[in-house]
DNA sequence: CCGTCAACATTGTTTGACGATTTCGTGTGA
DNA sequence: TCACACGAAATCGTCAAACAATGTTGACGG
């Protein structure tokens, strides 16, 4: 394992996966991919912002496809935490408080952890090593540029390529990604510039210690990655976290 | 928080979770909670087996649901990881091999034992307390009486419970409850009385450092629980796991 | 026995419709 | 002016029927 993360045949576990990694929304895809990778590229790219409302008419107009599958699409966003459903009243684009973002972390820490642990112990072959650090390097270009759907993406692909690299299947479904790009979709447009290096420098020390094949040291390091994370959340003003009343 | 488990207004979160522990598929309830309510009770019953074949024209009728709706709930349980769609041939129940419930097990661990600790630490008001023991008394009366349908359900009340008393809500939509009762259904007619019993006391074990508000032992019950259903796992033979070729 | 191909079965998607519920503007009375 | 009831519009939940795309099965010929 641990070469590519294809599987056999577009087999069961892929759909499940709200997200749509590398291939971008091409045209023989699925009804209900169209939907999933175009809110996700949405909320990346800041067209929807969190909180905002999902008229059905709309976006069927928008993505020319019928209402029944953009309802199947919505169910399939919602499980995955992206939007949120109000009977009777629609969709709407996730949205997260203070104490939602603290407990997604406290959530994803654990798990973060367990995943750069298993890379650590299977990243052997120079092939994978190399594609740790590519991902690193990537993530570190984009955090540079600017361009936050492209580091948004990165921040992605490096968690996967890491849990790829661990080997354990479940991790890939259980590791709450698509949530992030929405607390990130949040954060990113009101932290300084230091807390934004100091959240992008710490994939570095993360592949360096999984490269190294030091699992400890990569579990240290994913912890003090997250420990500067919340460092920042709490630096953050309170008009950072709309209120999620809904 | 720790005093109801019921969300403000049937309000977002909710419909997330695929369970619907406490109410058995009520009339009033949407036509996809029905699917997921019968689904689930289906694969704990027995009725539906792991990997079987989910056939559209035959649910739409037992259930008497349309077939838009059937979808859509389908939809929702596979992101659920209950069952698995492959485009053009259907849903299947899930199936787990040997290799994806240890991977369950990896992935699952860190989350119970992260829960198992807000839990100890939140536990402070009788009420709450009293609550945690009854889920651990219901799971082991279940589990000594020998209703497989009943002991599962009881044992993601513990969970629920569990979970509920830490207070972190990102906890729940994340930890795979449904898929476990997907590996349960496969293992409970396999394993033996021995490991039935040390399964069963584990629970009770939890719960009592969790009453003690004693993290640190609640963390350390729920890892001894793990290693001892891992130990389980190795014992087993190889045919209680189906190959999930699909 | 094996490969080819056609008929069948099942799923993917669209369209249209109807009832249920929420939302919002409007008018009325105090 | 403000609070509240009422009705219209908007939106969602569900169903039904149809066609297209794909997988499956079995007959046929070699």
């Amino acid at each position: 394992m641990a070469t590519k993360s294809v599987s056999k045949a577009g087999s069961a576990a892929e759909p499940i996966a709200v997200s749509g990694e590398k291939r971008a929304a091409t045209a023989a895809d699925s009804a209900i991919d169209k939907v999933t990778d175009a809110i996700i590229q949405g909320i990346r790219s800041g067209v929807f912002v969190p909180g905002q409302h999902l008229l059905e008419p709309d976006l069927t107009r928008r993505l020319g496809i019928s209402r029944g599958s953009l309802r199947e699409a919505l169910k399939h966003l919602a499980a995955a935490g992206i939007v949120t459903l109000n009977r009777y009243r629609g969709a709407y684009i996730g949205i997260l408080g203070r104490k939602s973002v603290l407990d997604l972390l406290d959530t994803l820490e654990p798990l973060a952890r367990l995943a750069a642990r298993l890379a650590a112990g299977n990243c052997v072959s120079p092939a994978d090593q190399k594609r740790m650090q590519t991902a690193a390097n990537m993530i570190e270009a984009a955090g540079r540029g600017g361009n936050r759907a492209q580091y948004m993406e990165d921040r992605r692909h490096f968690y996967d390529t890491m849990i790829d690299l661990g080997g354990n299947r479940e991790l890939e479904r259980v590791i709450p990604l698509s949530r992030t790009d929405l607390f990130r979709a949040q954060v990113e447009r009101v932290q300084s510039e230091t807390q934004r290096q100091r959240h992008v420098s710490g994939y570095g020390k993360i592949a360096k210690a999984i490269i190294g094949q030091d699992a400890d040291a990569a579990d240290r390091a994913v912890k003090r990655h997250f420990d500067g994370t919340r460092k920042t959340m709490e630096e953050l003003p309170e008009d950072a976290f709309p209120q999620e009343d809904f």
